[in-house]
RNA sequence: GCUGCUGUAGCUCAGUGGUAGAGCGCGUCCUUGGUAAGGACGAGGUCAUGGGUUCAAGUCCCAUCAGCAGCUCCA
């Protein structure tokens, strides 16, 4: 008899009580017998069991006592569940008003969820409309999800009927593993599905079609290309309402929309797709950043070195990114035909041939080398983006050579690095992810007894260090080496991969550069690589920076860190004693000298976002003071102009990050689980 | 690279076959003001580029380039 362990709809904080249901109970029982104790209050639409989001046609097991917890209707746990029950109204609604639909796969995403599919005819933008008009006639109709599980042979006998070829080849390659499959019949539409659903679509609230987009069948760029149609999907109207302003509010943070609009970077055909052209304000931003990344480099043991843009293809063939990468390189300079150049991907190699100059001693390792180094790779063009995904970037590049015994605490220094850079612009969500590599591709150099070890040494650092998320993902390693890479999410909630530490056995190996260096045992031995890079590059990082700070850079990294505003132009000469005084103080002091009102000046710092105004008029003048305005508190009242000074030069000095915007929590496109679990 | 959408003034955008528009910004002048918009006047566009259809193209068609969303990729 399954017994579990209930947690009280209406008080989700008491203690959860056991309860007991007959053999081959399921969710819905236990609801029934709530909805009788409650007086038909609690209306459960989904349920957490032993933690895991079910919907109410799951059986309850017979063993344990796992804990149970109802969900109803608007409960923001069952999203996933109404949504993916959005995405059946929504391939049903597209069967009704298109013929010969074929359907592949219609999982939940971080907002929404979506559906693959061809029809005969392709859907268009202007067919959105339509399908959501037929999507409310089926929520309005209100029919209930009905559960049917089957064998393989009648599941595929059942797509077969339904003329779903796709569904037909997902049963027989996919889930080949899978004995009996279920299949969620609703009205005349009937779907091969996993679940869970909610009762009936009644339960979803507000739901919109936001975007359609090719994606290949089953992820694989070889197969057809279908149709995705996206929606969102919310328990109400203000929901949705409140979601479509945060997406407005994230276009508005956009960094490319906010490069323009503070001069912060342009691109320019002419120059090159990807090719960012920093602005004197954004190269003062990025020049601020790798001072303070400079200043730590120092602190940590690093050395500066520099090395040139190009590097002969030879260079690259002993490393092994050539031509492994030849579709995403920029093609060869060839002065003659064995004299060619490419322009460098990456600042390895270069760093290596500084490492194998001379012979080393182990009395020197570990040796930092460190390179703001600018490199070239020939970027897919529909990858482009922004400053976000360029063709030329510059990694805040460092390689870490050392002793085998001496890697986890390199690691752990790298890891640091990353960890104080990031606190120190209050990055404070971000998730750590273990690449590792997949055992099953040949892209991967190297035996397997090194990758082993390099592996279970990055995973064992991550771990000790307690860092967030940290699963190991196949397939994510570099082919010389597993890394630990930081993930950060812009504000549309897509991620993109920032600082990150790459342990290499292979680069130094005798069939690559052959490094070494002598040990106490006056013996020759192979040193360790660690790549790594806190910011990952300039171009990404201030990308993701900016639309961190919505534009609104804190003192420290502001262009424009404090505005001398005149009350009039009377003030001039005062106002330019007081420019002065600021500019001594190394703070980067701009001037607002235009025939305006007061007001319309301090409204122009506001909009520029400039985080610190000083006001000078004829009292200040008269008591030698200023009055500060900070652009976040507002007027600060008058001080002297000493004490101004000394309160931005400290703050500034401190690196003092004192507010940033709220985080969106848009949540991206991707889907909670593998859409190929059907 | 693929699918779809978009390209008009520095910016945001209106203009659906018949002589290029608005707001903001910019410039000049007036106003000399105390914490988010004072006023007047003015300059500024081969309507992305190249073809085509038409008596006539910013507007319709094709190609190219570029951007955007998604997919694929990312040393």
């Amino acid at each position: 008899m399954p017994t579990i362990s209930l947690v009280d709809p209406c008080d989700s904080a008491a203690p959860a009580q056991p309860r007991s249901f007959a053999a081959g109970s399921r969710i819905a029982d236990v609801a029934a017998a709530v909805q009788a104790d409650t007086g038909g209050k609690c209306q459960p639409i989904a349920a957490l069991l032993a933690g895991r989001l079910v919907g109410l046609d799951s059986l309850l097991p017979e063993e344990g006592e796992p804990r149970v917890e109802l969900l109803e209707q608007g409960d923001p746990r069952a999203l996933p569940v109404m949504r993916h029950s959005a995405a059946h109204v929504m391939a049903r609604a597209v069967m009704r008003l298109f013929k010969d639909v074929e359907l592949a796969f219609g999982p939940t995403v971080g907002d929404g969820f979506y559906y693959d599919l061809r029809a005969e005819r392709p859907i268009t933008e202007d067919d959105l409309p339509k399908i959501e008009a037929e999507m409310q006639k089926i929520i309005a109709a209100d029919e209930a999800f009905e559960r049917v599980e089957v064998d393989r042979a009648k599941a595929v006998e059942i797509v077969s009927d339904l003329k779903q070829p796709l569904k037909v080849e997902h049963i027989e390659t996919g889930l080949a593993e899978h004995p009996t499959l279920s299949f969620y019949r609703q009205g005349e539409f009937v779907d091969l599905c996993r679940g869970p659903h909610v009762p009936s679509p009644g339960c979803i609230g507000a739901v919109k079609l936001t975007s359609l987009a090719g994606a290949y069948w089953k992820g694989d760029a070889n197969n057809a290309q279908l149709q995705r149609l996206y929606g969102t999907a919310w328990f109400s109207q203000e929901d949705l309402d409140r979601h479509l302003e945060a997406l407005e509010e994230a276009r508005k943070r956009d960094h490319r929309v906010l490069g323009k609009q503070l001069d912060l970077f342009t691109i320019s055909p002419l120059v090159g797709s990807g090719l960012v052209l920093w602005m004197p304000k954004g190269a003062t931003v990025r020049g601020v950043l790798e001072g303070f990344v400079r200043e730590e480099l120092t602190a940590r043991g690093y050395e500066p070195v520099y090395t040139p843009h190009i590097g002969k293809v030879d260079l690259y063939k002993i490393s092994g990114h050539y031509p492994y990468y030849a579709d995403s390189q920029f093609k060869p300079i060839e002065m003659h035909e064995d004299e060619q150049y490419l322009l460098k991907p990456m600042n390895c190699p270069h760093h290596t041939m500084i490492y194998k100059a001379r012979p080393r001693s182990y009395r020197e390792l570990p040796l930092r080398l460190a390179e703001f180094g600018t490199v070239y790779r020939y970027e897919q063009s529909g990858e482009l983006g922004g400053m976000t995904r360029v063709r030329g970037f510059t990694q805040d590049d460092a390689h870490i050579f050392c002793m085998p015994e001496q890697v986890e605490q390199e690691v752990a220094g790298c890891i640091d690095f990353t960890l104080k850079v990031l606190e120190s612009l209050a990055f404070d969500s971000y998730r750590v992810r273990l690449g590792f590599r997949d055992k099953s591709s040949d892209k991967y150099v190297g035996p397997p007894e090194r990758w082993d070890e390099a592996e279970a040494a990055i995973e064992k650092v991550a771990r000790e260090m307690n860092l967030p998320g940290c699963e190991p993902e196949p397939g994510e390693a570099a082919f010389y080496g597993p890394k630990i890479d930081f993930v950060i999410n812009d504000s549309l909630g897509r991620e993109w991969q920032l600082g990150t530490v790459q342990l290499d056995y292979n680069l130094p190996s005798a069939e690559r550069f052959d490094l070494e260096y002598i040990g106490a045992d006056n013996a020759r031995h192979k040193p360790v690589m660690i790549h790594r890079a806190p910011l990952g590059s300039m171009e990404r990082f201030i990308g993701v920076l900016i639309e961190h700070f919505a534009g609104a850079f804190p003192l420290w990294l502001a262009p424009e860190q404090v505005r001398v505003i005149p009350v009039s132009a009377k003030s001039e000469a005062y106002a330019r004693t007081v420019e002065a005084a600021f500019k001594a103080a190394g703070l980067r002091t701009g001037i607002d000298l235009a025939a305006e009102k007061l007001g319309a000046k301090i409204r122009s710092a506001q909009l520029e976002l400039v985080p610190m105004m000083v006001v000078c008029g004829p009292r200040d003048e008269a008591a030698g003071t200023v009055s500060l305005r900070d652009r976040l508190d507002g007027d600060l009242g008058a001080m002297s102009l000493e004490e101004a000074v000394e309160r931005l030069r400290d703050e500034n000095a401190r690196r003092a990050v004192r507010h940033k915007p709220k985080p969106l929590g848009l949540g991206g496109t991707k889907p909670a689980a593998a859409a190929e679990d059907y």
